[in-house]
DNA sequence: GCGAAAATATAACGAACGTCCGTTATACAT
DNA sequence: ATGTATAACGGACGTTCGTTATATTTTCGC
């Protein structure tokens, strides 16, 4: 199986920001006061992809609605057409984006029996589906400690789930007696760590002319160097 | 060599709050209304102290001054004789959880000649130093992003050189043979990705019932492993 | 144990925040 | 061309922020 590109991986799980308010504005329906769902992702568009440049730039708690108002091009009342307060506004961010992975990943892996395939192609999904979405994942990442306990709890038991998915692909390749004995939860927090690194450090790998594709090869390699050895 | 116990480590490298404030005040002579140089370290930690608490839980723009008061003790315009701005309070920690990594790291190097020692080392300081300091990493790394771009510059190039320190070893090791030829940048890029992941998911470890020392054998026989390679 | 000096507490300021609401502009139907 | 539903605007409200000026308490040499 060949390996899919950014572009063609983006295209075929709808990984773009408006694929995702489109999502959110239909699962909203009737929380959001504008009626032509159109007209509605646009601006729901606009203003979320406004949140992520100016959060993850000063914080999501320095962003004031008045900046996020100049600089979605909206009024700051108009905001209030979409969004219930600020703070949902960054639930909305989170709650998408961790089920985005979960389903990209679950989607990603269907078919796909053998163990070692199994573990590249959720090193690729992951890093293709946080390349895509980068500016998402970066704004969970910071803010998810902020948030209320309720969903916090959320966020943290979708970092658990995915993690989980390593390790349970980890299990198979041990009980297949392609790796050794190595804890495989800790060698799943290992990748994951790993994982997250692309898209927390973005600007030092791109100065290093690294793609998505290249850290890809990378991280499994790694992996596999790691899990073959007999701790 | 025998391995240091996180006491003795913490001991010999002077990694606890009310040292890191004794210097800041030293270094700070002046800047502080308070003379006593003993009752000012007293309050600089206890602000510190709560600021990394308050901080770490929602977020350093979103804690108040008036809530800092109130958990560090001190009154509201007392804080004033300690610190110049809340912005300042912020910048200190940041400059000097910096420099304390790069201190540690060089004095806990040095006289270590073997190139495998020196990893396992570096390993080994690095964790201890972030674990001792624990709450001071977490509010550097969650932080920095949001300081003005001279003191970003600065922690990016601390970030930078700790990542270089790694890098160097690993050189030092592929010349003497011990490595095979994987690009010593990534490798160690990969190598930072999981020391900063031990302060920044401490809760999971713990749960997991992993110890320092039990995570700092695991990254050095994972980064041994992933540099036995010949990519 | 008294008075100057140092340290801390209290109170107040202007600015800026999130939110709301009366109004205006736009689009579609009649 | 007119009327009605829809969307967006932008200022104002009450609150709370960081900061500072003033008052009070504590400390300590004599």
């Amino acid at each position: 199986m060949e390996r899919p590109s950014l572009e063609s991986f983006t295209a075929r799980h709808h990984l773009d920001s408006r694929s995702l308010c489109a999502q959110i504005v239909e699962a909203r329906e009737g929380a959001i006061a504008v009626r032509s769902a159109q007209a509605a992702t646009d601006n729901l568009t606009r203003i979320i992809e406004a949140t992520l440049r100016l959060a993850n730039r000063k914080g999501f708690a320095a962003m004031t609605l008045r900046e996020l108002a100049r600089e979605s091009g909206l009024s700051l009342g108009g905001l209030y057409a979409y969004i219930g307060s600020k703070d949902e506004l960054a639930r909305l961010i989170q709650a998408w984006v961790s089920r985005t992975l979960r389903r990209v990943m679950a989607s990603a892996l269907e078919d796909i029996d053998d163990s070692r395939s199994r573990l590249a192609t959720a090193i690729e999904a992951h890093l293709l589906t946080t390349e895509a979405l980068r500016e998402w994942f970066f704004f969970l990442y910071m803010e998810a400690h902020h948030l209320a306990s309720d969903e916090r709890r959320q966020a943290v038991a979708a970092e658990r789930n995915s993690e989980q998915i390593f390790a349970d692909i980890i299990r198979q390749g041990q009980a297949d007696g392609h790796y050794g004995a190595m804890n495989a939860d800790i060698a799943a927090g290992l990748v994951k760590a790993m994982l997250q690194d692309w898209y927390l450090k973005r600007h030092k790998h791109g100065e290093r002319g690294l793609d998505v594709a290249a850290y890809a090869d990378t991280v499994t390699a790694a992996t596999e160097a790691l899990l073959a050895t007999r701790a």
